[in-house]
Parts: C-alpha cells; structure tokens; sequence
DNA sequence: GATGATAATGAGAAATCTTCTCATTATCAT
DNA sequence: ATGATAATGAGAAGATTTCTCATTATCATC
C-alpha cells in the first residue's frame, strides 16, 4: 500500500500525496509534473500544481520515484521500482524505452576509478527514432 | 581561423560570432550562455545576452559547438572538435572530465538495434565526487 | 471522539533559464 | 558606395520550477 511508502519516508499521509503515488503505481510510465497535475484535475481531484512538484521533489529524496531529467523541456518521474535503468527516447512520438546493460555499468564504475571520481548517481538517454513507421527517418 | 567556420555554416561574419567562438575556442571547456556573456562584458565587448543564446543555438546546429544539458542549471557549450566523448561531473566543486569508452559505444549501438531505435544521439553523464580533498565523501 | 500543535496545501508571486519581438545597425554582393 | 538583407541588443515574454503565506488537514494525545 502507497500508505505505508509515504509514512516510512517521515511524511504525514495526505489526499494529494497518496493520489499522486496511486497515479504514478497505476500509470508505470514516466510523468511530468504537470502531467500529473492534468490527469489528477481530469479525475475530478482538487489539487494545486505547487502541491505536485512539491511531493514529486519529496518522493525522489524518499526514493520513492525517480527524476529522469531528458533533453528539452520538463521532467518526468517515474517509480522507483530499485532497478535502476537507463532510457531510449523517440525523438519524434516520445516513446520511452528503458534498459539496463551489465557491461555499460561496469564500464562507468572502471571509468570513475580511473578519473579518481566516487559515482553517486548516472545518466544515459540515448535519443533517436523508434520503428514505428512515422518515426522512421529523420 | 573561425572567420571560414562561420562562413562555412552559412552565417555571415559578425564581430558577436567571432568573439564568442574565439573565447570557446581560447577557453576549451565548458561555458554557459551566461559564462561567455559576463567574460565578454568583462573583456570590454558590446554584447547583448540574447544574441549570445541565438550564437549558440547556431553555432549548435552548425557542427561547430556542442550542447550539454547537465542536471541542474543551465546547459553548457564546448567547440565540437569531432570527437565525440561523455562526461564525469563532480557535484562539489563541478569539475568535468571526459572520456570515450569504445565498449560503452558498441554496447548502445547493440541496444538500439535489438529495441529498433536509430540511434541520432545520446548524452551518458556520471555525476560523483572528484578526488579532490574537499569533494571527497559524501 | 474532541483538541491542538504542527505539517501540508493551494493560489499566486517570483525565480530561473531561454526564446521572441522589433526597431536599429551591420554585412556583403553588386 | 549602395542597398537588400541579415544580425544585433534591449526588453518583453515564455516555460518550468520554486517560494510565500494564509488557510486547512493530519495525527498524537487526551
Ligand atoms: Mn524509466
Ligand atoms: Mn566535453
Ligand atoms: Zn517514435
Ligand atoms: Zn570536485
């Protein structure tokens, strides 16, 4: 239950807060602030955009979700589900592919080392088209 | 000389260009917008903000600078010397090192293949701490 | 279940970064 | 040198995110 999250991350269990978890469990994707603040109005909740990116900024210190901070515009949060991943973006309809590639992340820890730098978090969004026929091509 | 860069992206010969791709190029690292504005104000030169952002965005989609969009802040910009790299970034103090890894490379390319993505770009940042006294820990 | 200290909310203002508008000025082919 | 056209600079505006603060909700305690 989304209850049980927010209350181990020290936060009181509130309307706004579990209606955004509940959306973003239900959801599984990758949302914007104001994407979630459209659909929770669209539901007919009662709920501010302060409030939104408020909780979201909480919920990623609780590790409860996760930023993805991807080229142009917004970010966009999705569950923390403790298997990190990295991300393919279509350029052109958006879709979002996730993957996790053993070598790649061994690679960065054999880079880190080298450079001296102690890794405390990555990112790597590989953006370009997917196959779906209008994103075919540049 | 920066004049034929310039000329050869299309763009005609403005004593704007000219500076802002002589302080990149003078520079070598990576400046924000608002970096090379106030270095420029500094040096003496009549140079208005906007017109730096829309040198940039040129200068971008001519081949001649590259774009990074760091977590945090604003994006950043360093001449496009052919090869490509990716980047480590101290959280403490910002230092930025690069680095190319062939594995890393062939590894996106097997990603994108087996998920029919046509790979057009892709931005792999490792953000830690540099082994510098006072960045270390935490 | 009522009470009250405290945390959370929502609305709008504000901060931050970037782009746009438009009158003025500079570039460059002729 | 001239003129068509592109570029510039100042400020307004757009986009995203955070802040402020008066009001409201939560929850430990009674
Ligand atoms: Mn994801
Ligand atoms: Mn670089
Ligand atoms: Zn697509
Ligand atoms: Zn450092």
């Amino acid at each position: 239950m989304e209850n049980q999250d927010i209350k181990k991350a020290g936060l009181k269990i509130t309307l706004p807060r579990v209606k955004i978890l509940t959306l973003l469990e239900k959801h599984g994707g990758h949302l914007s602030a104001e994407d979630v603040y459209k659909i929770l109005l669209e539901e007919g909740e009662e709920i501010g955009l302060a409030t939104v990116y408020r909780v979201l900024t909480q919920f990623e210190a609780a590790g409860l979700v996760v930023r993805q901070n991807f080229e142009g515009g917004q970010s966009v949060f999705e569950i923390d589900s403790g298997d990190h991943h990295d991300h393919l973006v279509c350029l052109k309809c958006g879709k979002v592919e996730e993957f996790l590639d053993t070598t790649i992340e061994k690679r960065q820890e054999a880079i880190a080392r080298k450079l001296g730098f102690t890794i405390k978090d990555h990112a790597l969004v590989i953006y370009g088209y997917c196959d779906k026929p209008e994103c075919n091509q540049d």
